[in-house]
DNA sequence: TTGAAAGCGCTACCAG
DNA sequence: CTGGTAGCGCTTTCAA
């Protein structure tokens, strides 16, 4: 049977079999008839070397006509460093009130002119996961939460990051720090308890894990805070569910607890109502305070008591890694970034 | 009273004034006593070549005592292609049940192998970012929202992109979809307020920007739920605030409005509060429904009824990705992902 | 078993 | 004003 070569039906939105090389600032050269010198001149605006309007248009035709894209690895490589700011993602989402800090540091920084990239690490943890991040030569790093021994900021200084920055409870040695001291929270809360003369403070713990970093500094706080009086701390765990909330809740009496500092705003709202459902009277039986100022405490019936925690702008936390960057000679800082007051409301 | 970032003294600590240069395979290779080939061969556990193991002793050794890091963009260069999924961030940060879902696939993006990246991209939209992205040569693009037009995609598979994904409200031309129907979600609500013999609905907008892309849909799916029944439909603009929810509220019965759908349940919360405060039963003179299915809606009295929303799984959609890199043949596939429906608790 | 060398895409010197 | 070219750090043939 004789061969017979059969057009395949193709659709045109379809992806081509054999996908196209992906043009190169050669290819515009060659396009617009100059040198890959002269591309890189007119697509850079290179100010130290003026090219003739003509032919400026006809790099810039060619470019576009073949939907020229430039390849930031290959140029970082050539200019021996980058503007990108890596962030390692954090593990769990983040709330609301980090995360528009977050959300604000990442947009000044991008106005400051650095690529910021939220690098996700799953499995890797401590120095493996700053070897990761190290890979990519960023020009700084900025660290939220638990961030990597002193061993893991040697390497990225190594790998040429000029600033690393870490946002957490402890400063780690070599880097700038922004310390987020989550004992002044809990600090507030039992100061606070105490004041409005409660004795025996319970303090929510949430079971979920990940959340350690934060909730161990804030029951701390509280027991640093009642330290030496009369008052007594006791701890609670608490998982984020209406059933763990109604096991709490059922042996409250028992408890004999007078007040409760529950970590934030939403297991607050969760173990309040548990309470209200249990014929607790809140705040009278029991007051309760919460953290993170949130919309939702303003909401609650009774109005929610909370810590409202204080983070730096993004634009001054921006601003501060610029500065490193340009000046890397510096000794590290430490600025203590988080500012807790307690809103009390009405429910303590 | 603003909060100032205070600097602590601090002992001074090794920055060296000139910075070392960062070690490259060469330096390894230096001192180790071998040919750069050998340690590109070593570190790389290279299969193809068999290297004695004194050999490879001697260059582990010299990498770990230089520190050495292997430089991401030079490999990537050389090798023509890189692992890298990108994603852009979301201008404003993500809700709980989003958030959850984002991190989800990331993690299982990690799990297969992919570096994950969150590209955060400011000032720039449509299709100047699809460059700015498409500069980074990723394997794979994931673009949560409203993605870029059919012209950004077609920049992004230029420059190499084996798989571009978006997940979003509408299908985007050359890309894969996961279509997330947010009109379901309105649709499901309204025909729920209708079945419950409801006829003037309200709808809650979010006076916010940037939520648009999720809201004008919700508004719309009641509004096609209820067309050509006796029911009416009114569009409620609320800023996320307690003092817009009361002025909404206060206008509340000249409004004539027996019901509400509000956008989600934090909107929800917000306005259910005003209205119980202007003394609207809830139930009986207002029905309310919410969306996400969040915690806080269970804890609500009356309890939240609200439309809950099924996303697919992180380990679904990572595996989608992972199969149209492996094959970037394909046509477009698209996926209708977002799965609503109405948990009918006591406000409604 | 190891080394020499080419070349990925780009920019910045230095000549013409 | 424009072109040739070296070289960033890495991997991978091909030779020795």
């Amino acid at each position: 049977m004789p061969y017979v070569m059969v057009q395949i039906p193709h659709t045109p939105s379809a992806a081509s079999p054999t996908p196209r090389p992906v043009p190169t600032s050669a290819d515009v050269a060659r396009l617009a008839g100059v040198s890959r010198a002269t591309v890189s001149y007119v697509l850079n605006n290179t100010s130290a070397v003026r090219i003739s309007e003509p032919t400026r248009r006809r790099v810039h035709e060619a470019a576009k006509e073949l939907g020229y894209v430039p390849h930031a690895a290959a140029r970082s490589l050539r200019a021996g460093h980058s503007r990108m700011v890596l962030m390692p993602a954090p593990a769990i989402p983040a709330g609301p009130l980090y995360g528009q800090f977050i959300n604000d540091l990442q947009w000044a920084l991008s106005r400051l002119d650095y690529t910021v990239v939220q690098y996700v690490t799953a499995g890797l943890r401590g120095d493996e996961a700053a070897r990761a991040w190290a890979e990519l030569r960023p020009v700084a790093v900025l660290v939220p939460g638990a961030g990597p021994g002193a061993e893991g900021v040697a390497v990225l200084k190594r790998a040429g990051a000029r600033a690393v920055v870490t946002l957490g409870p402890e400063r780690v040695d070599g880097a700038h720090a922004l310390l987020m001291d989550h004992e002044a929270v809990g600090r507030c809360a039992g100061a606070h308890l105490y004041a409005r003369g409660r004795r025996r403070v319970g303090v929510v713990v949430p079971a979920e894990t990940g959340l350690e970093t934060y909730s161990r500094p804030r029951l701390e706080g509280v027991r640093r805070a009642l330290y030496g009086t009369d008052a007594s701390v006791t701890e609670l765990p608490l998982g984020y569910t209406e059933q763990s909330a109604g096991e709490l809740a059922s042996r409250w009496r028992q408890l004999g607890i007078d007040s409760v500092f529950a970590y934030n705003d939403e297991y607050a709202m969760l173990l309040m109502r548990a309470l209200q459902d249990e014929g607790v009277r809140i705040p009278e039986d029991t007051a309760v305070v919460g953290a993170d100022d949130l919309m939702l405490g303003r909401l609650l019936r009774p109005r929610l008591s909370t810590i409202h925690i204080e983070l730096p702008s993004g634009r001054e936390l921006a601003e501060l890694v610029d500065r490193v960057v340009r000046d890397p000679g510096g000794t590290p800082e430490t600025h203590e970034v988080l500012g807790a007051s307690v809103v009390r409301r009405e429910s303590s």
